[in-house]
RNA sequence: GACCCAUUAGCUCAGUCGGUAGAGCACUUGACUUUUAAUCAAGGAGUCCGGCGUUCGAGUCGCCGAUGGGUCACCA
């Protein structure tokens, strides 16, 4: 090995091409022209307005802004792509129009820079709508070169951990994302039209409640206590219904420190939202309608595909019991078996269990795993096991049950709803039960939220209440296979050891 | 947490049987005034993810580790 170049790369850990680029950057700081110095340039349309309409733009002067995408000099005239918010368009430099100065800056200038153009819209021999460079500003030395024009970005660790260059290079990301934003103004805009209000709520509780799922834990430093960031939006948005609010959501992000998955990630996005004087029959119609309605405002219909197979989202959607779910596929029917003959029942379904359990659990149980993934179009699971709905009001003729329901889509779940347990006595009596197991080691059980309790007792209408995962409606809108598509910044793990 | 797969130039990828590292794009220099994966000529660019081992010799084989992906487990 050569000492001294091997000291050269040491001293200035740069690759030939990062340097390149500083040594641009560094000439262009020498004769006056440092990109920096800019504060602030103002475009008159965006490369796809012009696209659009051409007809009335031909021949007219514009200034647009954005990245160098392609380049391509031959000799006294150049082409290049120059990608804007919107999408690109074609400028055509010649060193007649521009000045030689100007044109050799011009051909100094790199793929992913970021410059302003000021010129006239034309349409080229070929038939490319572009515009004819008069004069051209660079407003951003980009120092890194961008992946290839041609492959894009496609390391999974790169385009997650470098989004920003993802979006850049692949337009289907940014596609992606665009319409997670609209999905998420539909759904406002959805609510808002009904006569909710959106609200905001704590995300660090002093107890982690409202779901069965292990937080994350901080700690406050002042008050010197541990705190809990959010599972849950449920238990404060009941609280705002006791104090009088009829129609609330919210649409926040929530953590759970658990697996993660092409389906989850420790933090994402959940709207919930409570109806006073509302059952779970009323939610099932707002459910779908909302759903199909946002489909139908973001994508122009309600009859989509996801990874290959369609899915139709017109209401109304199938509902079944599960009891009926678990009857229709696997031919057992819980309503009739004792609890002394739920065990037997599994095994002869082929399900093994190591611990007793309870009727509801077995019912859960063959529902999971029988039953859940053939639930491809939209359905409704409704009259969930009492054990493991301990938010949920108890069906009047079926102790066992609760008036909730569950939305499956693609064999996922999607959402949770309950008619809300509005009982201060029952509720109390259910966290002590979850309390106790979570004292027998099931850390997921319910924690007990005396402030809930109270709320209860100063006495909450009849309540519908409804929480949708937002990623994974967004990813069945978007017909992305993993969770982390639909997060710009999916969590990753420090690179540096 | 378990298992499987991947990691080679800035990016996308080849790399045979274990024998001193390759292409395209990008980059540099030159030619070129309507190209569009521009073209043509020349050139530069590598911690082969890291460590240890086997071997005369390791990108290649073995072990340990890192990161990512997938499957499963867990999971309102």
């Amino acid at each position: 090995m050569n000492e001294t170049r091997e000291e050269s790369i040491m001293e200035e850990n740069l690759t030939e091409i990062l340097k390149v680029r500083r040594e641009k950057l560094a000439k262009l700081r020498e004769t006056g022209k440092d990109p920096f110095d800019i504060t602030k340039f103002s475009p008159t349309h965006k490369s796809t307005t012009i696209l659009n309409e051409f007809e009335f733009l031909e021949g007219q002067e514009v200034v647009i802004a954005g990245r160098i995408m392609t380049k391509r000099v031959m000799g006294k005239a150049s082409f290049a792509h120059i990608l804007d918010s919107s999408g690109q368009i074609q400028i055509f430099v010649q060193v007649n129009a521009l000045g030689k100065e100007a044109y050799e800056d011009f051909k100094a200038m790199d793929i992913g820079d970021i410059i302003g153009v000021e010129g006239e819209v034309f349409k080229t021999k070929k038939g490319e709508i572009s515009v004819k460079a008069s004069e051209i500003t660079l407003l951003s030395k980009s120092l890194q070169p961008l992946p290839e024009k041609w492959h894009g970005l496609k390391d999974t660790d790169l385009r997650y951990r470098q989004r920003h260059v993802d979006l850049i290079v692949n337009p289907d990301v940014r596609k992606t994302f665009i319409i997670r934003s609209k999905v998420i103004q539909g759904i406002r805009r959805y609510l808002d039209e009904k006569g909710f209000l959106e609200v905001d709520t704590p995300i660090l509780h002093n107890t982690a409640g409202g779901a069965s799922a292990r937080p994350f834990i901080t700690h406050h430093n002042t008050l010197d206590i541990d705190m809990y960031l959010r599972i849950a939006l449920e238990l404060h948005l009941k609280r705002l219904i006791v104090g009088g609010f009829d129609k609330v959501y919210e649409m926040g992000r929530i953590f759970r420190n658990e697996g993660m998955s092409v389906k989850h990630n420790p933090e994402f996005t959940m709207i919930e939202l409570y109806q006073a004087y509302a059952d779970y029959e009323d939610i099932m119609e707002l459910t779908e309608d909302m759903i199909s309605t946002v489909a139908k405002d973001v994508l122009g219909t309600t009859e989509i595909e996801y990874q290959g197979q369609p899915i139709d989202l017109t209401p109304p959607w199938n509902r079944m019991t599960m009891v009926e779910a678990v009857k229709k596929y696997t031919g057992v029917d819980f309503d009739s078996l004792k609890e002394e003959e739920v065990a037997r029942a599994l095994k002869e379904i082929g399900i093994e269990v190591d611990n007793p359990v309870t009727w509801g659990e077995a019912l859960n149980i063959a529902f999971e795993e029988r039953v859940e993934d053939k639930l491809v179009q939209p359905t409704f699971i409704t009259d969930y096991p009492i054990e493991i709905s301990p938010l949920a009001k108890k069906i009047k003729h079926d102790s066992r049950l609760t008036y909730r329901f569950e939305i499956f889509i693609t064999g996922r779940e999607f959402g949770n709803a309950y008619t809300e347990l509005n009982d201060p006595i029952d509720q109390k009596e259910r966290f002590i039960e979850q309390a106790k197991q979570r004292a027998e080691g099931d850390d997921e059980a319910h924690m007990m939220d005396e402030d809930f309790v109270s709320a209860l007792e100063i006495g909450m209408p009849p309540t519908g209440g409804l929480g949708i995962g937002v990623d994974r409606l967004i990813m069945l809108l978007t017909d992305s296979y993993s969770i982390r598509d639909v997060i710009l910044f999916p969590t990753m793990r420090q690179r540096d050891k």
